[in-house]
DNA sequence: AAACTTATCCGTACTAGTGGGTATTTTTCT
DNA sequence: AGAAAAATACCCACTAGTACGGATAAGTTT
């Protein structure tokens, strides 16, 4: 396999020691090729951009410039450079911030070899890759949160809900009486109900509850 | 390999042929062993919750009940049972609908059989699995949506804002002008501006536009 | 300097919403 | 069948908020 077939790798992490595993563990591999390497993220910029490999390795965490702000100073100007981004912690917000700026995946440090060589090879493929903690770590974060502690702290009636719903629409009483065929009275008790029940005092409070529970 | 080591497997989906070609992908593998099967998720209940299987791999879109309500009912009555969702699409609130409910992976009925047998191994102990798609899915959520912050469409004075966060706090206009020490007409001509500049017409759609651009 | 934005202030008339009740019908659960 | 919950509707007194008016002054932009 000629060096042009090879997948060009940059590695810039401020620890050497760290990409000197790193590279280390490419090197019995054929199908990488370590173009360059930085402790500086500021220094590794302008390298990166000339050399256009075809994956980032960065690490998280450096002093300098974090690798969220390089990647996202690298997508913006060579979007076709594929990132890693590789982390000590599975933090949420590093995780949600790092996947803002378009990398392709996310792995931890204390990845073995087989994981991160997979996880280049599904890279250079315009695949994404992430561990499982940062996997688990998402899933916690799309999953609605647990039902213990926000839902069934108030429980509206379906038709109190749905007057809720149209209160957040900037509906009038009247106009909700007419929208439902009930009578503007019969709304007003409606949203007595509702406040006594939400401890909510007014329509601002109640808003801001019913996003909450996601009711609207 | 005996019986009792091998991992025992319910399955449910309303299409027998889909049930069909799980077991036929996976009598190949000595590792599992299919215990039960039902094409209907609510006569499956009762003999998944006397057959204790290792993992339940269940459709999602059923007729007669939901693989989420399925998998709800599941994990109240006997939570050690991991559960692999299946499904056709990757959609995004179905996605979350499951996570919430506490499955173990989710895939996509195109996967092949290697996919599906690592799935089951590692849901088995005790990890988590999910197709690349689902788990960029994921991703999509879980970065930050750009949108309500690069777009600052309204610009309220630094005043106004204000007035919108103690309009959050539940604060009636004469509070609100005790508070800020103004009269209680001025925080009327704020408001007014405010409803203007905001294009709303009510304090329901203040606060929602507020959280949206996180002013509150 | 003129034009514009922001912030402040005030009144009056009108409308919408609040909070206190009471009460009937319908639906749902046991 | 009977009880409980939900939905319906009304009255009254009161308060909060809106829609019109109008005005002044400081700061920014052009």
């Amino acid at each position: 396999m000629s060096i042009i077939n090879k997948l060009s790798i940059y590695i810039v992490d401020d620890h050497q020691i760290m990409i000197d595993g790193i590279k280390a563990l490419l090197s019995s591999d054929k199908r990488f090729f370590v173009s360059g390497q930085n402790t500086s993220p500021l220094k590794a910029f302008d390298e990166i951009i000339s050399l256009q490999p075809n994956i980032l390795i960065t690490d998280i965490n450096m002093k300098e410039l974090s690798g969220i702000e390089l990647s996202k100073k690298i997508k913006e100007n060579a979007p076709s450079i594929k990132i890693l981004a590789l982390s000590m912690h599975d933090d949420r917000d590093t995780i949600s911030d790092m996947l803002e700026t378009g990398i392709s995946g996310y792995i931890l440090k204390n990845t073995g070899m087989e994981e991160l060589t997979s996880a280049l090879i599904k890279i250079s493929n315009g695949k994404l890759f992430f561990s499982e903690d940062v996997t688990a770590q998402m899933m916690r974060v799309v999953a609605k949160p647990k039902p213990s502690e926000t839902t069934e702290l108030v429980s509206l009636t379906p038709r109190e809900t749905e007057i809720v719903k149209l209160i957040s629409l900037e509906l009038s009483n009247s106009k909700i009486g007419e929208k439902l065929f009930i009578s503007e009275r019969t709304v007003e008790t409606h949203r007595k109900n509702i406040f006594r029940k939400t401890n909510t005092k007014s329509v601002a409070g109640l808003i801001k509850l019913a996003i909450e529970q996601k009711i609207i």
